[in-house]
DNA sequence: CTGAAAGCGCTAACAA
DNA sequence: TTGTTAGCGCTTTCAG
């Protein structure tokens, strides 16, 4: 009874188009894919009808066709840090480019959400994968790494190791930036130098500790282990580390906080006490964040690369997917970056009088 | 002459696993999608033959016939923003729990990618699409309204209007934010309040200049030009204007920043100038910076909801998406959210001998 | 330059 | 319970 409406809603297929515009479904495809000759006036034609039927290709239909989809997938361990969204930046920066559409997933830190993840980006036929595995070397299940491996498809790593298995990747050389950074405290005339590290079991922890005892030894420095303090990488475990340190008989000249989180609680400590940075104690730390220096704080970072990571490992996972149509062999490539030195004054030594 | 591996290249299909199981295609079918009745032995055969052959469905081939995707696009201005992190981690958190995938796209703030975005998904036939437009009232193209309307699937705003178009939606509403807060201003005895705001183009900085007003109106203090900037949304604008207003022969008790980045300017600006929060000036913002609060800042904030935004978003499009299964009817449905009052203390009035 | 037809991998009637 | 078969929308030979 009612009016019909012209109903678009069973959506318009490209046989539609190749009967509005009176040619065959080959001719369509061609000019919606710029493949092989059409005349310039059946191109016309068939590009009328496209915009009077209002037509949409089909991804998913081009895709079982052509067994490709232009999709990535993304896995993260938790896309509320900035350090990750920064990460995402970078991604999605170059995949734009390529046109190449990413399918994001997050873990929450939970390998089995991980496993899930891999399985749901494996049934979509994605082309290959970015991801952070979540940190720890918790032990990997051999489902996992099954998974992992007849996935098919290039995977590529940003900073982060699975214990057992070998993948191309970027990484961040924590040894070397926190070597770095400790040396320009130490450089700076430093010698007495505190280290707010996170637990032992996750290997950015592991490897910032090697690379500030390295420092030490270069320059000679006999390690105090006094001066080494081991806690949850979160603002609370600094506080009170700090407080410890603030404390402590000889106190040290410097800190070197080696978690972006941990760093707030150290600052907490020493605005309590009235301590200025770098006058009453130089702070140095790792990965930085943009609001303490803005607001005036000029704290020290060595900084991990974020948006540059996204970027290389897409980089990386691109290349890897044109060399795979080529050759039937899968190149282990591991790319190491270094972290920057952001030197704000804070790694000076000003009293001497200590 | 080599040995050959045994081939997974080719990947396998229902096909293969039908001849391995010896049945049908419509029998695997059945159990892959544990629907109709399969006899427990066939159906053991069926999983034996996927273990074996190790086996993943092709969601692409599964959404061409039956026309679902179970994926849905997410646009955002800037990934890289904390603040859509959250956002997107609520919505990942109810996409999670009923299976549905996410497609990303970062439109860097950008009209034309934006539009771009909206086409790459309606070609990936997603079923709906959860949006933050770029901010700013700027005009839309009359390309992108009527992409947005023949588009055919739910869409969601969050946190952003469209011009010319009515759109169901998450919102948050910034007037009656800001005046909640600047009331718990006036209530702990500030007459004299600054306000440090964005430019009049963006919705949230004129809503929230409302807001101010109104707080002010409410309470009959006569409203003063000389407090009210207007400046960028960032922390260099903030800066000199926080340096003008600490010059300001008549100053305010109070200043309410009404943007996150602004925030930093004027601490920055406070700290150069050893005022103490809220001691020598109360300070109210708008979306809290968690660092500040951490490091011992004690600033009060309006915090807009993020996570929270993000999960009711998802749940609302999913509401829409199973609705429009039933009727052909598209319903308009906007939650306004409020925001949230977190006082610090920096709203208290400390010295009244001003 | 254009058309016919055979799939891509899977689902969903319809039969058996 | 199970098998047959006709699509889903598009690409891509192979002929014309």
């Amino acid at each position: 009874m009612g009016y019909l409406k012209e109903d678009e809603e069973m959506s318009v297929t490209i046989k539609d188009i190749a009967k509005a515009a009176g040619v065959s479904l080959a001719t369509v495809s061609r000019v919606l894919n710029r493949s092989g000759y059409v005349k310039e006036t059946t191109r016309e034609k068939v590009h009328k009808a496209i915009k009077q039927l209002n037509y949409t290709p089909s991804a998913i239909a081009r895709s079982l066709s052509t067994n490709k989809t232009n999709t990535i997938g993304v896995i993260i361990p938790e896309i509320n840090n900035p350090f990750f969204g920064e990460v995402i930046k970078g991604i999605t920066q170059i995949a734009d480019a390529h046109q190449l559409n990413i399918i994001l997933c997050d873990t929450d830190e939970s390998k089995e959400k991980e496993l899930k993840a891999l399985k749901l980006l494996s049934e979509q036929r994605i082309e290959g994968i970015l991801m952070t595995p979540t940190y720890g070397d918790a032990c990997y299940s051999s489902e996992f790494l099954n998974t992992l491996e007849n996935l098919g498809i290039p995977i590529i790593l940003m900073d982060g190791h699975i214990k057992y298995a070998n993948f191309s990747g970027v990484f961040i050389d924590h040894i070397k930036g926190a070597c770095d950074g400790v040396e320009a405290l130490i450089k700076a005339g430093h010698k007495k130098i505190a280290i707010i590290n996170g637990l032992l079991d996750s290997r950015p922890a592991k490897e910032r500790l090697i690379g500030y005892k390295k420092a030490l030894a270069m320059h000679h420095i006999p390690l105090d282990e006094k001066y080494i303090y081991d806690g949850e990488y979160n603002h609370e475990s600094a506080y009170e580390m700090t407080k410890d340190i603030l404390g402590l008989e000889d106190m040290p000249t410097a800190i070197f906080v080696s978690n972006n989180m941990a760093m707030l609680g150290c600052v907490r400590a020493l605005n309590e006490q009235k301590l200025s940075i770098p006058e009453d104690m130089a702070v140095l730390g790792f990965d930085k964040i943009d609001t303490l220096n803005i607001i005036g704080m000029n704290i020290s970072f060595i900084n991990g690369p974020t948006t540059k990571m996204g970027k290389i490992g897409m980089k990386m996972l691109i290349e890897s997917l044109e060399k795979e149509k080529d050759v039937q062999m899968r190149e282990l490539k591991q790319i190491t970056l270094i972290p920057e030195l952001q030197l704000k004054g804070s790694e000076k030594m000003v009293k001497r009088d200590r």
